[in-house]
DNA sequence: TTTGGTGCAAAAGGTTTGCACGGCG
DNA sequence: CGCCGTGCAAACCTTTTGCACCAAA
């Protein structure tokens, strides 16, 4: 995963000015693995800047996804947002539903599939959700981040 | 999948009045084997019902879902709906970004991925999306529903 | 200094809720 | 006839857009 300092460089090398905010969410996501909702990151950095507007944190979070440095994921919760990982081989995930960190799974079953024959595949979806290591034991609301963001879908 | 008379049968059994605007809806969904947003149902409604309301739209979809008789997903570019599959088995879907239909791949890689022991599994998604027989050739626009669904994501 | 980032306000979807009326059972 | 379903209006939530001001480079 892209670390803080790996999504700065990024965005300075494709000329995007580097503001308090922006290190702030560079750091935000390169310390935080697991997937944020716009609303998290919000109120994340509500504690730092005051005067936050919610519109500022939708337009770097779309910048910073345009770039690539954040990837973008529906859930059935809505969208939510992580670093890019920087793994360049083809890869899944399973995704904690305590902490929402993510994990790589080597294993792609796309070639498994049982395709009707005349089924053109373009593109797949493999997602596994459950708990991680840290999260099955203590059920504890103390994560990286000092804010909720467990326990969703 | 669910057919219009299985459908119909099951919301009467749950004491849901059978309306006209219900029938119409169980046949929409009992005829047409893809995904379809509220707005396509409500679009596809509107052609018989003048007067049709959003709400009543997205009222109806919430209770059929809740009944167990329509399934709802969420892609990227908002939430879907279709009958439910009969297949009582656990199972996944090839999707066709065309006409949205689904075809059941009965494979299932769960237990193949290469888990962090650690991970305590709970559930999973494994969705294959490209364009099936009929699609391929014609990428016309003539499918079941006279107006465009296809296309999306 | 210049251009791009930010806050504010408002708009733009998508979805839900309260209420009164009309139709299903 | 009683209660549920419907249409209407409005609220609500998330995300986007226009504009003027301020700050990074």
């Amino acid at each position: 995963m892209l670390s803080t300092e790996q999504i700065i460089d990024a965005m300075s090398e494709q000329g995007l000015r580097i503001t308090d905010q922006r290190k702030t969410l560079a750091r935000l996501f390169g310390e935080h693995s697991g997937y944020l909702s716009a609303k998290d990151v919000y109120e994340y950095m509500c504690k730092k800047y005051s005067g936050l507007s919610f519109d500022t944190v939708y337009r770097n979070l779309r910048v910073m996804q345009e770039l690539g440095v954040l990837e973008q994921v529906v859930f059935e919760d809505g969208m939510k947002f992580k670093a890019s990982c920087s793994e360049d081989h083809h890869h899944h995930h399973m995704i904690c539903l305590q902490c929402q960190r993510t994990y790589p799974i080597q294993f792609c079953p796309i070639h498994l599939a049982d395709a009707p024959e005349q089924f053109q595949v373009v593109t797949h979806k493999f997602e596994v959700f459950g708990y991680c290591k840290d999260c099955q034991q203590s059920t504890s609301d103390e994560e990286q981040m000092s804010t909720k963001s467990g326990g969703g879908r």
